[in-house]
DNA sequence: CGGCATGTTGAAACGTTTCAACGAGAGTGG
DNA sequence: CCACTCTCGTTGAAACGTTTCAACATGCCG
């Protein structure tokens, strides 16, 4: 089990054969829309390459990100009749697109129906996780939190830059904090020299210890 | 649909059956634990007469509520074999429980399947409502918000005030704000004529409107 | 090279937290 | 029945962190 305030959105069971990968392939430009909130839900999605930003917009005009979709993630699984988010590519994006009905044929197999359950599950612990974070962390100990969920448990180090799936904006909105606050924070780990920016979608993890210790784990 | 940030755990589907509404009855005091963090998940739950709250401590001491769970709720549900989260009485509890088993073996039924489906798929949305509440809401918004979830959409009025299942700390805990800050906003919404305040634990909607267009609907 | 999106920094305004003191209410025992 | 006590709620004032608005820097693409 993992701390609170970071776990997040992760397809730990292997559904690989939930589609059995093989599929209509969609592609996406950067910035094109997937779905709309209320959209029908035609199709489940699993990625392939790049990245998917899953938000709703409040009526003051904010945006809260509550997923970032990044390859091996699936989405759209939820039994409701209708997307309660909009999904859109952040940069270009390959996914497999599954229609709804094949799902429900599939979700016969008891051992499917059991991973689409635990991954439904997963989905929530990990928006628990994110509510958790949103609740009582600040905004170094956030964007640190995000920092490490991004490197996955796999080793990133000076020779190794950690790719940035989004930008600053997108962020700050999956972190419930404005943009330039989003910044500071990147800016205050950095002269702290637990991070290094070579350029605005790298970046490189110089102290992880230190890091996870103000992710909180 | 509802507006986001308005929508809260709430067992829609009708899942009387799961249990069957018959079981082995407990009550718990004021207080009690019902199950911690970590514990093997050996039952489900269905709310019979009381409030629980679910929630998870953070390293810092803070706590965050993630639900609190009213008459008719059932929690537990969660096919991982360990709780996520700890649940406890708020004020006397009477419940029903239900062996994880048996609901293993009902879930054969596919209808059954379903609902359960349906009610972890409600969960998930209420948690990512809740997490965009927290994410860019004001204290008085947030309040506003809780009030109106409270209202389960029934009318109360002068003469028919709402009962508040938990105290101010508990409040604050489900909302992510300090117990002084929430407190603020109740006064505030008092003050604005918005409610009154005939005791600690209960509320008069005197205007609704107001208040739901405070909550964002 | 210019133009545009994106990122960074500064300073003031704003809201929430924190610490502290006080008030109100419920329950208990004299 | 009152007084005591304990918990819970309320209010105040200062400290703190985030947002906002503004200006400027950087990098990318035509």
């Amino acid at each position: 089990m993992c701390a609170p305030g970071c776990r997040f959105l992760r397809s730990d069971t292997t559904t690989e054969s939930w589609i059995g990968n093989s599929g209509p392939i969609a592609r996406y430009l950067r910035g094109q829309t997937i779905f709309v909130e209320g959209d029908q839900a035609r199709w489940s999605y699993k990625m392939i390459e790049g990245a998917v930003r899953y938000s709703r917009i409040l009526p003051d005009g904010h945006r809260q990100i509550h997923d970032i979709f990044l390859p091996d993630d699936t989405f759209g699984l939820e039994p409701a009749g209708t997307f309660s988010g909009t999904a859109e590519a952040i940069g270009d994006v390959v996914l497999l697109r599954c229609p709804r009905s094949c799902i429900a044929r599939q979700s016969e197999q008891p051992d499917l129906r059991q991973a689409m359950m635990e991954m439904l599950s997963g989905s929530l612990s990990a928006a628990q996780d994110h509510l958790t974070m949103l609740g009582h962390r600040g905004a170094k100990e956030r964007v640190a939190c995000f920092l490490v969920y991004l490197t996955k448990g796999e080793i990133f180090g000076a020779d190794r830059p950690l790719e940035l799936p989004c930008g600053r904006q997108d962020m700050g909105d999956y972190l419930g904090l404005s943009l330039e606050t989003t910044c500071r924070a990147i800016t205050d780990l950095r002269v702290s020299q637990i991070i290094a920016i070579p350029n605005r979608r790298q970046i490189i993890i110089r102290d992880l210890p230190r890091l996870r210790g103000i992710a909180g784990i």
